[in-house]
DNA sequence: ACCTGAACACCGTTCAAGT
DNA sequence: ACCTGAACACCGTTCAAGT
């Protein structure tokens, strides 16, 4: 075998990672394969399955990876001298706008389930949480005399609704007649819930 | 072959349908296969692909069957004699409910795509757009002014946003603490968002 | 010690051959 | 005419054998 040697595991798992990121930025998931991904980077598909465990584990890496991309995005396209009203616009339409640039890493990251059902990681679970603080953040902003518990209530009800209205708009299973646009959708759920929610 | 002539095409239909229902009553499509559901119901796999066309077609038909149970269930736990919010928060419960009970079923309702990203056949989209007719019906008791137009958007924000709800809920992808429960998510958003939404 | 070719147990689909 | 066994081109994973 030619590339013997020629990486660290560590290279490898960048090489594959890389390798399959291009590929989700072109088509989904289904077009892809362990054997396919192992051939474009010049190993074994064992070689694969040395480094990562399996290829369920090489997708949640690669999870990882869209969940640190997605956190970076939003981090630095948030406002910082905005109202809180138009800070939780912007982290929607933020996601709204990577759900739609990266499609298939995102279906990935929502559909990929481990097959026996074993709970999330711990460092998923944490780069969730830095996620929800910004939403919770600007929620606090809004009424500071909320509970945490309020908050996190608040901030998981309205985070939850723009990723659906996202993920049925960028699967066309909302079937509006066309001047209906999903910004619009957005803007609606943000103005309307926030706007009740504030007055407690 | 043993079986052959003892059913048309259609009891065929039938008895593969029906045997994948009792499949994802207990666990997800990616236990099943072509291969095994021919096996269970004693044809070929085939025989499947001349009944249905492909595998990815006879999982559009257990999709039209869902659509049918969630329509059915949502419209027959509709209450008549309530006010329109009640309606709507029945309606979002009874869907959160069915999401619960048949979880393997509804995941694949929204997750299976076909292979070449053809539009979902009319017969389906007409089951969904009778769906979002009751919700429009409530919301037009609510603010009988509106445009259509409003009443689509509006009806289509909180259906996703409900179902975002649902779907983040059931895949534990929510990370709130354990007192925060999904039941009080989709109160909360039906609440507030209709409320603020009434006032136009 | 590290890597992988070959084998294993699958998969959806096709079609020539059988009834 | 209808049906399907066998073949085809895949799949993820394992592990004995090679370097």
């Amino acid at each position: 075998m030619a590339r013997r040697n020629d990486h660290t595991h560590e290279q490898i798992r960048q090489l594959a990672l890389a390798r399959l990121g291009e590929h989700l930025s072109n088509g989904p998931l289904a077009n892809m394969s362990l054997r396919k991904l192992a051939q474009a980077i010049g190993y074994s598909p064992a070689t694969l399955i040395n480094v990562f465990g399996s290829y369920d584990q090489l997708l949640l890496s690669a999870n990882a990876d869209t969940l640190d991309q997605l956190a970076a995005r939003l981090i630095e396209q948030q406002p910082q001298h905005a109202t809180p009203q138009q800070q939780l616009l912007s982290f929607a339409e933020t996601y709204l706008q990577f759900a739609r640039q990266h499609r298939y890493r995102w279906q990935l990251l929502f559909e990929h389930r481990l097959p026996d059902e074993e709970a999330v990681p711990d460092w998923q679970q944490q780069r969730i949480n830095r996620l929800f603080a910004v939403i919770e953040s600007a929620l606090a902003q809004l009424v500071p005399t909320q509970t945490a518990q309020q908050l996190q209530l608040a901030a998981r009800t309205i985070w939850a609704s723009v990723h659906g209205i996202c993920a049925l708009a960028l699967d066309d299973k909302l079937f509006a007649s066309s001047d209906i646009r999903v910004e619009n959708m957005i803007a609606s759920l943000i103005r309307h819930y926030v706007s009740d929610w504030q007055q407690q």
